[in-house]
DNA sequence: CCCCATGTTCGACA
DNA sequence: GTGTCGAACATGGG
C-alpha cells in the first residue's frame, strides 16, 4: 500500500488532529514486531506532555517532532495505516500504538508488522533523518544524481534501481512501474543503457509520476488519472493504455512487475559492454 | 491447501 | 569491499 503519495496521506491524518497539540497519553502492545525498536518497554513519563510541533515525511519515512527531547520515526511497510480516533477508542486487532493527543488518539495499524516505529529521545534527530537523501521533487534530485546512481550500478535492471531507497525515495512497485511505463522503458533494461536523452526523459518522468501521485492519492486517496497505468496494471485483461496490447507481469528485480511489451524497450547495448 | 501481497533486511554467494 | 539474489519477517485475502 504505502509508498511516496500514500505516505504521505497518512501523515496528514496523524498532523491534522495532533499538530501543536499536548500529547496526554500512550498505548503501545510490546513486544509487537512493528516496535521491537522500543527496547520491550515503554517509559510513560518520557511521552508525557509532549507538544506535537511538526509531522513531516521524506519519501516513506514518517517524522514527529515533540518539544522535548522526543522524536518519533514512523515507517508503514507493507500494510502499515494512520488513523485518528475520538477520545473513548479502544485497540482493535493489529492496532499496537497510539498516542492521545488532547481528545483525539492518534493510532497505529499494520497487520503484517512490517512497519516501524522508532521512538528518538535526543535534542538532535536521529541520523537516519538527517541523512536522507534528496526527495524526488527536491534541487537534488538532479539528473546528474540519476546518471551517478545508473552508472553506481549497470547491470541492475531499472526495475531493480527504481526501488533504492537510497537513490529514490518514496518509489515503491506500483511507482517503479509506472515510470518505466511512461519512460517507455522495459523493466529488465539494464541502467548502463540509460543515457542521453532517455536518460533526461527518465530524469523528468519520475519528477511528473512523484508529483502525479501526490496530486491524486496524497490530497484524498484518488486513483491517478485512467491514461496511466496504474488502473489497469492488476486488472486481469488489462490493456496497455497506449497500444491496446494485453499487459504483461512477469517478476523482476524479485518483484511482480506490469508492462507493456511493445511499448517498452530495452534500447540500444550499452556500447562498453561490447565484448 | 495453494498462491499472492504498494517493503526492508540479512545471510549467502560470486 | 561490492553487487546481486532469495528467504524471512506475520497476516490476510482470493
Amino acid at each position: 500500500m504505502p509508498e511516496l503519495a500514500e505516505v504521505f496521506y497518512h501523515a496528514r491524518t496523524w498532523r491534522q488532529a495532533g499538530l501543536g497539540g499536548l500529547l496526554n497519553e500512550v498505548r503501545a502492545h510490546l513486544p509487537a514486531r512493528c516496535l521491537r525498536d522500543f527496547g520491550g518497554q515503554l517509559d510513560p513519563a518520557q511521552w508525557q506532555d509532549q507538544r506535537l510541533e511538526s509531522v513531516e515525511t521524506h519519501g516513506k519515512q514518517i517524522m514527529l517532532q515533540f518539544s522535548k527531547k522526543l522524536w518519533l520515526g514512523v515507517h508503514l511497510g507493507m500494510t502499515g495505516r494512520l488513523l485518528c480516533a475520538p477520545a473513548q477508542w479502544l485497540p482493535e486487532r493489529h492496532q499496537h500504538f497510539a498516542i492521545r493527543i488532547e481528545t483525539h488518539w492518534l493510532v497505529y495499524e499494520d497487520s503484517r508488522q512490517f512497519g516501524r516505529l522508532r521512538p528518538h529521545f535526543q535534542e538532535a534527530p536521529p541520523d537516519w533523518w538527517l541523512a536522507r537523501p534528496p526527495g524526488l521533487l527536491e534541487a537534488g534530485f538532479s539528473r546528474q544524481r540519476l546518471a551517478q546512481a545508473l552508472a553506481r550500478h549497470p547491470r541492475t535492471t531499472l526495475k531493480g534501481l527504481l526501488l533504492d531507497q537510497n537513490y529514490f525515495p518514496g518509489i515503491g512497485n506500483w511507482m517503479a512501474d509506472e515510470i518505466l511505463w511512461q519512460a517507455r522503458i522495459h523493466p529488465a533494461c539494464p541502467a548502463a543503457r540509460i543515457q542521453g536523452r532517455r536518460l533526461s526523459l527518465l530524469h523528468q518522468t519520475i519528477r511528473q509520476v512523484a508529483a502525479g501521485a501526490l496530486q491524486t492519492i496524497g490530497q484524498d486517496y484518488r486513483d491517478p488519472p485512467s491514461d496511466w497505468l496504474f488502473t489497469h496494471r492488476w486488472r486481469n485483461g488489462g490493456l496497455c493504455p497506449r497500444t491496446n496490447a494485453p499487459l504483461q507481469r512477469s517478476t523482476i528485480a524479485g518483484r511482480t512487475t506490469c508492462f507493456s511489451p511493445q511499448w517498452q524497450i530495452y534500447g540500444l547495448p550499452d556500447p562498453s559492454q561490447t565484448v
